[in-house]
DNA sequence: ATTTTGTCCTGCGAGC
DNA sequence: TGCTCGCAGGACAAAA
């Protein structure tokens, strides 16, 4: 499951081929991909529409924030030439629209020649043609759908240029502008579980199920324990955790559990083996040997030591 | 207003 | 053997 050292892999991962490169061809394979998660109801002309958009322009980087990645796009100079006929010469204007992009569930991007066989799920190709290198596609592959593909405005959100539909999601712990500080009092400042407002993206961004588990093994605070009677010192260590598992898993590559997180070559990341809780019910706590429970609420399993996370 | 619940999607494995 | 069922969970609309 993509979380943010998943997304910042992939983001690292296609940034050497994707930055520069030029979208001469898009093939929409599965046009739902167009779509949110809530809303599946794609209008009949949005892969022409998306394919229009991109043919043609340059891809000028590649940005992140929490698991959304996009592509800020910009015209290449020769269109620009023909298009502003006989018009003043401009500078740049900088980009105002961008290939945003989220992997949802199960969503990759691979980097491929032309001729490779195609994987099964795949949803989208973006070819790219590149000043005196040769062409290649980048893949957006996607088992379950859950991914989406989309051309947004750029606005300003958090002191950064941001796609419109990622303006609410807050800043993550590897963003320079990050404040653990105010971060801790609007969790605090919160009525639910402390795993419920890690979860939540408009407070924090980037983390998932699984380095939320992570994170409060590591701090030794339960899931369900009250954010607003959670001392703050608690709730600084909590984030400070999650910062910290969240670079470690980033240095080693990401969480692959299956084949549904690899890196732009299809090779999986390392960090599974330094899991201490998630996905390891039944087995005993690496602290103190006590058998990791693993409990359904709030429609995810949560994975915790019962002796280590005191129940609140 | 804020918090919780349900929905989307596919493949796989357990159980009968 | 073949079927059904449950599970995996990110984000967001809808409900509470």
């Amino acid at each position: 499951m993509p979380e943010l050292p998943e997304v910042e892999s992939v983001r690292r991962g296609i940034q050497a081929w994707a930055q520069g490169a030029r979208v001469d061809r898009v093939r929409i394979l599965d046009p739902r991909i167009l779509g949110t998660t809530s809303n599946r109801l794609i209008a009949p002309e949005a892969p022409a529409r998306l394919t229009a958009e991109l043919t043609g322009r340059e891809l000028a980087s590649v940005e992140r924030r929490g698991k959304f990645m996009w592509l800020p796009l910009r015209h290449c100079s020769d269109d620009t030439a023909s298009g502003s006929a006989g018009g003043d010469a401009v500078a740049e204007p900088s980009p105002a629209r961008a290939l945003s992009v989220h992997l949802g569930m199960s969503g990759q991007f691979r980097v491929h020649e032309s001729t490779d066989p195609m994987h099964r799920h795949t949803r989208a190709i973006l070819g790219l043609e590149r000043a005196g290198r040769e062409r290649l596609e980048l893949r957006f592959v996607d088992q379950r759908i859950f991914g989406h593909l989309g051309v947004d405005d750029l606005v300003d959100s958090h002191g950064a240029s941001v796609p419109r539909s990622v303006s609410h999601i807050a800043l993550d712990p590897l963003d320079p502008l990050y404040d653990p500080e105010r971060t801790a009092r609007r969790i605090q400042a919160k009525r639910t579980g402390m795993k419920s407002a890690l979860l939540d993206q408009t407070v924090i961004s980037g983390i998932g199920n699984i380095y939320a588990d992570e994170a409060l093994f590591a701090a030794r605070v339960h899931p369900l324990a009250p954010t607003q009677t959670t001392r703050i010192s608690r709730i600084r260590t909590v984030l400070a955790k999650a910062e910290a598992v969240m670079r470690d898993s980033l240095a080693q590559g990401g969480t692959s559990f299956d084949a549904l997180y690899v890196h732009v070559n299809g090779e999986s990341g390392y960090f599974e083996r330094s899991l201490q809780v998630y996905g390891r019910g039944g087995l005993p706590c690496n602290r103190c040997e006590t058998p990791i429970v693993r409990e359904r609420f709030m429609n995810r399993s949560s994975h915790f030591c019962p002796v280590c996370q005191r129940k609140p």
